[in-house]
DNA sequence: GGGATAAAACGAATTTGATTCGTTAAGTAT
DNA sequence: ATACTTAACGAATCAAATTCGTTTTATCCC
């Protein structure tokens, strides 16, 4: 039971363990996480400082994934397909974002992608505070978003107090995912017109 | 110590302590709870189920803050308004949210809200599949705008990865909490104006 | 008003999870 | 080879959530 031959772990290896763990059972503990590894908690603590960093690197393996392809286009294309990209990333994992909102980012992710919208923002003629603004507004709305997938299905499909309006809506949405999906879709073509509505040139 | 004369505890205290909790420490647990309320961790057992129904009565605290006013004036108007004081309602305890996204609303709230917001996107036209997806928009937008409030400066002003035009829009804002303000109001603008185009008549 | 019943606080105990530390022996570099 | 480092283990600590039995006091019903 000292130094093995083969090391038994890396950050790496205790990251993936962990987003798997998040994946099937919505959380994760230092036990069993050590478990899955064969391998006794402490034995963690050669590798990572905690639990707290732990989630870290979640954050920063899932925002690590986005990808920031050449902005092809015009700036309200180059918008719409980062969002998509940046809610593919979280919606691949869609347990682990509970536990991001619940910490402080540690350290700066996904440069690339802000960098990108505020170019894009920039480009579209958006003053400095604008092209903070809406980068801000994109950022709220896809967390929003991924938050949505998490949540199970709607609670209230069965309460009384339930209008008219909402209930036909509610009986003409799907399955969760899909509606999840489709509102998604919904919400940013509704943000994509209402931004090129916001800016100077009105297009 | 058996049964006092007056009742120390309730679950609305216990409630309005655990909130006082979060708002000052941005988290609460039972011990510190008892302390607080001068009293035993087992004691608070006899008024709540555990540490779960309290987060739940938190949250029913903060959505029953929620004003649904008669609509006046435009759909565009309503749904406006009722954006902000769903805000408002959450922005008055930011801390509480990141609580609110970790665990599943277990019995609806803010039917009022969800029901004006669905006859408002009803009358403005939509089809009842547009409906919740309008509806889930305005949700989602306002909860991650909240979480924003939550989060504390953003890390990455000083990180070298920084591009121009991100480095020029955080330049030009401000510290945080009026910053947040600033953003929601600029997002609202934008998802309304986007909203109203989508609509089938345009306006 | 008196007795049965319920309520509410306490203290002790259990369980689970995160974390620390000393020990050990295998790897690694000189 | 020798010295240093690494990575696993086991034992132990600490904090938090929760359960349960005990004790009176309130309250309710007659």
């Amino acid at each position: 039971m000292p130094r093995p031959p083969k090391r038994l772990l890396s950050p790496e290896i205790i990251t993936d363990a962990a987003i798997r763990m998040v994946d099937t059972a919505g959380d994760f503990t230092m036990p069993g996480l050590a478990e899955r590894l064969k391998v006794r908690p402490s034995s963690l603590y050669n590798h990572v400082s905690g639990r707290a960093e732990i989630v870290e690197a979640m954050r920063a393996r899932i925002m690590s994934t986005i990808v920031v392809g050449d902005p092809a286009g015009d700036w309200s294309e180059t918008v719409a397909a980062l969002a998509r990209e940046y809610r593919r990333a979280y919606a691949a994992h869609p347990r682990l974002i509970p536990l991001f909102t619940a910490q402080t980012v540690q350290s700066p992710v996904a440069f690339g992608m802000y960098n990108s919208l505020a170019q894009a923002f920039t480009d579209a003629g958006f003053t400095p505070e604008q092209v903070l603004h809406a980068v801000t507004t994109v950022d709220s709305f896809v967390l929003g978003s991924a938050l949505d997938l998490a949540a199970p299905e709607v609670v209230w499909a069965s309460v009384p107090e339930t209008g008219d309006a909402m209930r036909a809506a509610l009986q003409a949405a799907g399955p969760n995912p899909q509606r999840a999906d489709a509102a998604f879709e919904f919400g940013l073509r509704v943000l994509v017109a209402g931004l090129i509505a916001q800016t100077p040139a009105g297009r």
